[in-house]
DNA sequence: AACTCTGATGTGAGA
DNA sequence: CATCAGAGTT
């Protein structure tokens, strides 16, 4: 008996308790926004092991990203230290690759088999377009690539698949002949992991008889955004056990496009039966005023499990409207209201600005900069997809798989080496291109292929006895990377892509601090399957910038929905179709929940869009909204709400109220992950971020907002600093000259002493040797 | 044969 | 406003 936990299972409401009560059979819980479903989760782990006697790696519990599996078994280790590490806790994806890795033989793949992200599909894709001779105006890759996603998320291949479409038997040409290209690469795409795994198990009973002896518990986090390959695929393996929990909320489906289907939520109960069903209703996030504004607005969606939310947290304030003339003034309120509320206590990094689409964060960017409120944006051009990073990237994968052949299509003359489109095609004709440059060298063994050979061969060697990371300095040390940058951009973007790549190697120190067994496979799995939330930091101290996709899942204390127009959200694409329009309807009632104390939904009348004005009607979603249930919205409908607009009297004071309550006990859990364990590796974000790199490289004048002066530079020992991974020290000793060799010596509390490289080490300061000034408290 | 410039083009969310 | 393909230049 474990009295801390059962201290804590003491805690939960009724409904979380019945939840985690049930443990055997398939059980649905439809956990409303904010109801403390992570906690029940993890609750239901720990209860699973300790009062049932489950053994822990019988569980198997799926979330959608790292970032959440990685929060939620951190809480079932502290919940049961020692033993918690034993259970799966894992996304779809990574549960997949790992096990197709584990099964490769039988899988029919070899071991080092590559994952393509979107690019390099698309990139293959057009080959085989081109390679059938279609006229790209007819089928565009993207087009193709969308419909076989769906064919494969519907777990149908090339021969059972029949596309609802005139060209049916076209597109089944193309798919047929993109799978064999993918097979002949060696590589598979996002959807092929889950179809993969599927059509493995199917195929091998007994591996499926393995894995259902070994997993006993399934839960299944986020269930109403599964995809029918998902469903099906933990159906077959809780198809012996039957003990499988779901927890889910269809309000919050958001991810149709992605091939998710609601259908699987909504018919829980048919798919499985005999199946309880136990709804989370309290919500411990958002004051009522909040909940009821974004009730009123699901409430236009049709729906089967209903739900009402509730909260003791209070009344609070009215969510609030503001209508800007145009993006500028939106953007300029937004900054100026942020900068008030601080002033008025509210931490920055307790508020979120949220949009609809990456694009529109520009304008409000450029309106905290000029105020230098210190911000940060999750996702938008992600840090994996820079040219630079890729080129790299594409050296350790191609180095991984020499049968990649988008990977050598990419370095084959990245540095310029003056082999061309021409000669590429031509050695591409034959269909093995790599094979073929083995034969030109042959033949001409002085030429420029012989060059490149010599290289790739020199790296091959590298590759079999080195780190990753030797192997990457290997890289840019071999191709004169930096240099070739130097040469042929602008000096301030070869600085920038530099940082980049630097960025890029200190990451991958990091996985080796954490994992110094870092295979290059593991590393570029990683890489494949990360996220862009994977690396939000919650205890920065920077407003958080994000599409509402991204904010899925988080909660802050107040939130700014931004640039809500028709046209804008919902987009102009989902207008007129209705399941579209309820999702985006949902996708508005995520953003709503997402704020504990304060919401404010901002429009602008025009705005600059795509290089033009467009001006733009605001948003059914707030007219949605009842009157009485949101302020500063005009009675008639056209009026000026926004040039009569004033902050409310007495703002400032109601937010004593936002400081003095203390947060429910459970938003306290989410919003406060231990600082020692936060996610580690990839600490980057746009170029607007300071990596350790850029920041000591630049002076970062653009972006006084994220630069922190002199943190890195100037440290003494007897400093105290931050790490990503191994938490809070104090510096011991500084070695070096150059900003290249900087060396630190860090005591650190949890870890003990370990020696860092400055340039590659991502530390906060938190307190300077000799001054007072205190950072992050 | 590779590099460079220009004009046309297409713009949603992301593991 | 980016990127990209294709024409024109080295």
């Amino acid at each position: 008996m474990n009295a801390a936990l059962e201290r804590q299972i003491a805690g939960l409401n009724p409904r979380q308790a019945e939840a985690v009560g049930i443990t055997e059979g398939p059980l649905l819980v439809v956990a409303g926004a904010g109801s403390g479903k992570t906690r029940m989760l993890t609750m239901r782990i720990a209860a699973l092991i300790e009062r049932h006697g489950v053994d822990p790696t019988a569980i198997l519990a799926v979330t959608f990203t790292n970032k959440a599996a990685k929060e939620m078994r951190e809480r079932v280790q502290a919940l049961l230290p020692g033993r918690g590490e034993a259970v799966t806790l894992t996304t779809f994806h990574t549960f997949c690759s790992q096990l197709l890795r584990k099964w490769h033989e039988a899988a029919g793949f070899p071991e080092g088999f590559t994952i393509y992200d979107e690019d390099d599909s698309e990139k293959l894709m057009k080959l085989v377009l081109a390679d059938l001779n279609l006229d790209p105006k007819k089928c565009t890759p993207r087009a193709m690539q969308s419909v076989i996603s769906q064919a494969k998320n519907e777990l149908q291949g090339p021969e059972e698949f029949k596309p609802p479409h005139p060209e049916a038997e076209r597109i089944k040409a193309v798919y047929k002949r993109y799978q064999e290209a993918l097979t002949k690469n060696q590589a598979m795409d996002f959807d092929d992991l889950i179809f993969c795994v599927w059509k493995l198990l199917n195929a091998r009973p007994d591996l499926l008889a393995r894995l259902q002896e070994r997993y006993r518990y399934f839960l299944v986090d986020e269930y109403q955004d599964t995809n029918t390959a998902q469903y099906k695929l933990i159906a077959l393996l809780s198809s012996a056990s039957r003990n499988l929990c779901v927890v889910g909320d269809e309000d919050q489906s958001i991810y149709s496009w992605r091939g998710a289907t609601i259908r699987n939520i909504r018919e829980f109960e048919k798919d499985f039966q005999g199946a309880r069903v136990v709804y989370l209703e309290q919500n411990y996030r958002s004051t009522q005023g909040i909940l009821d504004a974004a009730s009123a607005v699901i409430a236009n969606n049709a729906g089967t499990h209903k739900k009402r939310l509730w909260t003791t947290n209070g009344a609070g304030e009215l969510p609030r409207f503001i209508h800007a003339a145009d993006d500028r003034e939106e953007a300029d309120r937004i900054a100026s209201e942020i900068r008030t509320l601080e002033r008025d206590g509210i931490p920055y990094g307790e508020m979120a600005i949220l949009f609809r689409m990456n694009s529109l964060s520009r304008t409000v960017e450029q309106a905290l900069s000029s105020r230098t409120i210190p911000y940060e944006v999750t996702g938008g051009l992600k840090f994996f997809q820079r040219r630079e990073v890729k080129d790299i990237l594409a050296y350790l994968r191609f180095l991984g798989n020499r049968n990649d052949s988008i990977a050598l299509r990419r370095i084959i003359n990245t540095p310029r080496r003056g082999i061309g489109d021409t000669t590429v095609s031509k050695l591409a004709a034959s269909g093995d291109l790599w094979g073929e440059v083995m034969v030109q060298a042959g033949a001409s063994p002085r030429g420029k292929i012989a060059a490149f050979l010599k290289l790739m061969e020199e790296l091959v060697g590298t590759a079999e006895h080195a780190t990753v990371s030797a192997l990457t300095k290997a890289i840019l040390d071999r191709t004169s990377y930096f240099d070739w940058l130097n040469e042929t951009e602008e000096e301030k973007e070869a600085e920038d892509r530099i940082s980049n790549v630097e960025s890029l190697l200190a990451d991958i120190r990091f996985q080796e601090e954490e994992n110094p067994q870092l295979s290059l496979r593991e590393y570029l799995e990683k890489v494949a399957l990360h996220a862009d939330v994977d690396d939000l930091d919650e205890t920065a101290e920077r407003v958080h910038l994000m599409t509402l996709h991204n904010a899925k899942g988080l909660e802050f204390p107040v939130v700014f929905l931004m640039a809500m127009e028709e046209g804008v959200f919902p987009h102009h694409s989902s207008k007129d179709l209705p399941h579209q329009l309820e999702e985006e309807r949902r996708l508005a009632y995520v953003g709503m929940t997402r704020a504990m104390r304060r919401l404010y939904m901002t429009a602008a009348r025009r705005r600059m869009m795509f290089g033009g004005w467009t001006g733009n009607l605001v948003s059914r979603f707030i007219s949605e909204v009842p009157a009485g249930m949101l302020t500063g919205r005009p009675a008639g409908g056209s009026g000026s709400a926004g040039t009569n607009w004033h902050p409310t009297p007495g703002s400032a004071a109601s937010f004593s109220f936002l400081k003095s309550q203390a947060p429910a006990e459970e938003s306290r859990d989410i919003r406060t992950p231990n600082p020692a364990t936060q996610a580690p590796g990839y600490s980057f974000r746009k170029s607007t971020e300071t990596s350790p790199a850029a920041e000591s490289r630049s002076a970062a004048p653009d972006h006084p907002a994220n630069s922190e002066p002199g943190t890195m530079l100037n440290l003494q020992s007897g400093s105290d600093v931050f790490h990503q991974v191994f938490g809070k020290g104090r510096v011991a000793l500084v070695e070096g000259r150059s900003l290249g060799d900087f060396r630190l010596t860090i005591d650190f509390e949890k870890v003990g002493r370990k020696t860092l490289l400055l340039q590659y080490a991502s530390l906060r300061v938190i307190k300077k040797q000799h001054t007072q000034e205190v950072k992050g408290c």
